[in-house]
DNA sequence: TCATAAAATAACTCAGACAATATTTCAGCA
DNA sequence: TGCTGAAATATTGTCTGAGTTATTTTATGA
């Protein structure tokens, strides 16, 4: 039976929410991470946010409905405005769709925008479902290993020394301190840059930053199996021969060991029967 | 259709019916302004996509602030609420950024969703602009190839099937015809479905629906240059053999035949210089 | 039986007020 | 002077309650 009604929440007011005391604030977490996640979200965010883990969880199911906005309104207990809004942010990820007489309905997966950073967040917010995270680098090599033989072709002078600078970066500081993450990812953000491919950096811009706060979130558990500046280094030597074969193996390579390091899914999936 | 939460909440209260005021109607466009493309787009979301092609199109600058809310409302004479939701559509695509006391400031392109369906739609609609329509046939061709070796390999006897009916389809109903269009989507999408990547499903669908359109829409201009069927058939074959790598070239070629298809795009640019 | 019109319902839009949040300004003090 | 912190300010954010529109369902008539 599942609910989201706010019936065991500690709403104070029954009803009439004229001044609606301020609800629990997201903010603490005082922690030294990344402040990354940290946006301010507002209250339309929170709700959005809220129905999106609802729905890419699984908890409520394509061709659903949503209560009306009267009611949902009262259940979080913000003004319909408010609801609208979140909605409307739900409906722009194709996550649902508003429609008048009919109501909210739950869209089909096939119509959601899963490589919207926020659905990428929601997605592995929660349970990083080990299939759908092989998906997601599975995909990952396909793009950043083209990427990469792109970049082999089409680099310039600057983006090799900001590479070989990122890479200075990453050995000095190791993977384990915050500017030795920021080097890694000053790497692969160049590399993206000399593709000269907009979509392929947007992709994998999400795509990365997904998987990077997937990996940070489990990485206390344990430390990294293996060093990844060699594998690095060979991405960046074929680059800057401009071998694109070479780079395209490297940079595959690379991620698969990404993978192998990614927590959630230590086995690889080849029972992929049918 | 099963509801969340108790539907005890039926507050039906008298509403009477007072006297109408007629309100600000807003013009009533005889039909030139927006319209064709969008099913029944309400206001805010036709709001949110002229703004939307204003920026994507490049008239609207990344760092640039659009007017305040109120002066905005007025000059597309529609509520604040209205556009307020417009702009929310807007921000959930990564297109700008809303804060207070700041106002809401265009982002920098490098935060824009560009393979956010609506967004493709956006930014083909006016000019397909040469460069960035080959920068989305190089990622397709990355993307599509890799899932036809995908489909190779986990393909089901239902796959085939479904795929085979959909060549036949698109035998004797030319590309000409709406149904050997709908055919050919239907291949594709069964290949698709046949990779079991979620990811690439999403990716592929939203790509390949904005590329149609804009091959659509100026393809009056000539007909094709090559039939397309025997290139499908190659790749159908060899997804049925399993052959991962010949599935992958057949259809590297077949969408490199697309691409030169595609009018906006006729020469290829090898100057791609550094 | 089918087409057409009326009713019902949900989202949609409107208007105006007030609140929250950053930026900017400026007073107070070392 | 130069710095700190509080207040003014401008903009988005939220609330309320009403009326409007679109779509489905039902009723009506040919």
């Amino acid at each position: 039976m599942l609910r989201y009604c706010s019936s065991g929440s500690d709403s104070k007011l029954s009803r009439k929410p004229s001044q609606l005391t301020h609800l629990a604030r997201r903010e603490s977490e005082p922690g030294a991470g990344p402040k990354a996640r940290d946006k301010a979200l507002r209250l339309h965010g929170t709700i959005a946010r809220k129905l999106g883990i609802s729905i890419v969880s699984g908890r409520f199911k394509p061709g659903d409905l949503l209560n009306g906005e009267i009611a949902s309104s009262e259940q979080f207990a913000v003004s319909r405005t408010a609801y609208r809004e979140a909605v409307r942010i739900l409906a722009a990820k194709g996550l649902v769709d508003a429609r008048p007489k009919v109501g909210t309905r739950i869209n089909a997966q096939s119509e959601w925008n899963l490589l919207d950073p926020d659905v990428l967040d929601w997605t592995f917010e929660s349970e990083p479902d080990l299939q759908l995270l092989n998906s997601l680098f599975e995909l990952r090599n396909v793009v950043e290993s083209a990427a990469a033989g792109m970049a082999a072709k089409r680099r310039s002078a600057a983006h090799l020394k900001a590479m070989r600078a990122a890479l200075d970066g990453m050995a000095t500081h190791t993977l384990a301190t915050e500017a030795g993450r920021q080097a890694d990812l000053d790497f692969h953000t160049t590399l993206l840059t000399a593709t000269h491919n907009p979509f392929i950096i947007s992709l994998t811009n999400g795509v990365n930053a997904a998987i990077r706060t997937t990996t940070i979130f489990k990485q206390r558990e344990r430390p990294l199996r293996r060093d990844p500046l060699p594998d690095h280094m060979r991405v960046f030597e074929a680059i800057t021969a401009g071998e694109v074969g070479k780079a395209e193996r490297a940079m595959s390579e690379l991620i698969e060991l990404a993978r192998i390091d990614t927590p959630a899914s230590k086995r690889r999936p080849r029972k992929r029967g049918r």
